[in-house]
DNA sequence: ATGGTGGAGCATCCA
């Protein structure tokens, strides 16, 4: 089983592009973040005529969030429970496959934060508080379960080109890596270190030629349950989706590229 | 020091 994310920056900028990578890469599942657009607006029915059910968590203009799926998805919650958030960042449910055991998958789109200090960043250290928390009741349920998505948050000094510059970022700052080190520190595991033996980058700014001099960042993560570790099969990210001269070159791509895994 | 790019939606905000 294929479980992807991709932050798309708009899906109704980017929809030829996505769906040539969907009938490309096949995902079983992915999750969306930055559809910016609302639930009635999402094209729904470019995915279910590929076989996915749709779940959407829709906001205007800014984020939003969507869960697909080839298989049943049960349970499905919008916002990280018990966290009052005025913008759509995270979308949950139990995918159901009837060939495989079900695996909880949670996508989301974490504050970018910047910025820091500030009101933003405060905001995003609640979040990031919130979604631990989040991820500690979900732990003890001792199920499968992976939580993924934007998490603009640079885990460490190889995911960014230039670290000396980032030093001040919201998604570099020893708080926020802080943050996200309690993420691993109760028990979850990244997928992509287990699986890529070098460094990687995820997103590339539009500005300054970034694409072409390799400046990118490492912000899209796959946080994994100890149950779904175990199933862990392989995992990649497809970089040539944010190549301009690749795939349908009539819109631009986004800026960030999609992450996967696939679990047994 | 600034601006460089891109999306939404129509003046700016966000990334």
């Amino acid at each position: 089983m294929k479980i992807a994310s991709w932050n798309v920056n708009s899906i109704g900028a980017r929809k030829p592009r996505i769906l040539e990578w969907f009938d490309t890469a096949q995902p079983d599942v992915c999750v969306l973040q930055e559809i910016k657009c609302v639930d009635e607006k999402f094209p729904a029915k470019d995915f279910e005529e590929r076989g996915y059910n749709v779940h959407v968590h829709g906001q205007k203009t800014y984020n939003g969030v969507a869960l697909l799926s080839k298989h049943p998805v049960d349970d499905v919650i919008r916002g990280v429970p018990g966290y009052e958030d005025e913008n759509s960042r995270y979308i949950e449910g139990v995918i159901v496959p009837d060939d495989a055991a079900p695996v909880r998958v949670g996508g989301l789109y974490l504050p970018n934060g910047n910025p820091a200090p500030g009101p933003k960043y405060d905001y995003k250290l609640d979040w990031m508080q919130a979604f631990e928390a989040h991820l500690s009741d979900r732990l003890a349920l001792e199920e499968a379960a992976i939580f993924l998505g934007d998490y603009n948050v640079i885990p460490e000094p190889e995911g960014v080109y230039d670290p000396k510059g980032w030093a001040d970022a919201a998604l570099f700052r020893p708080e926020t890596r802080a943050a996200f080190r309690r993420f691993l520190n109760i028990g979850y595991t990244e997928a992509l270190n287990q699986l890529i033996g070098e460094p990687f980058y995820t997103f590339w700014d539009y500005q300054r030629g970034a694409w072409d001099k390799d400046h990118g960042i490492r912000i899209a993560t796959l946080l994994l349950s100890p149950q779904a570790l175990d199933r862990l099969d392989s995992g990649g990210v497809d970089r040539d989706a944010r190549d301009p001269k690749k795939g349908d070159d009539s819109v631009k791509p986004s800026d960030h590229v999609p992450v996967w895994v696939t679990i047994c």
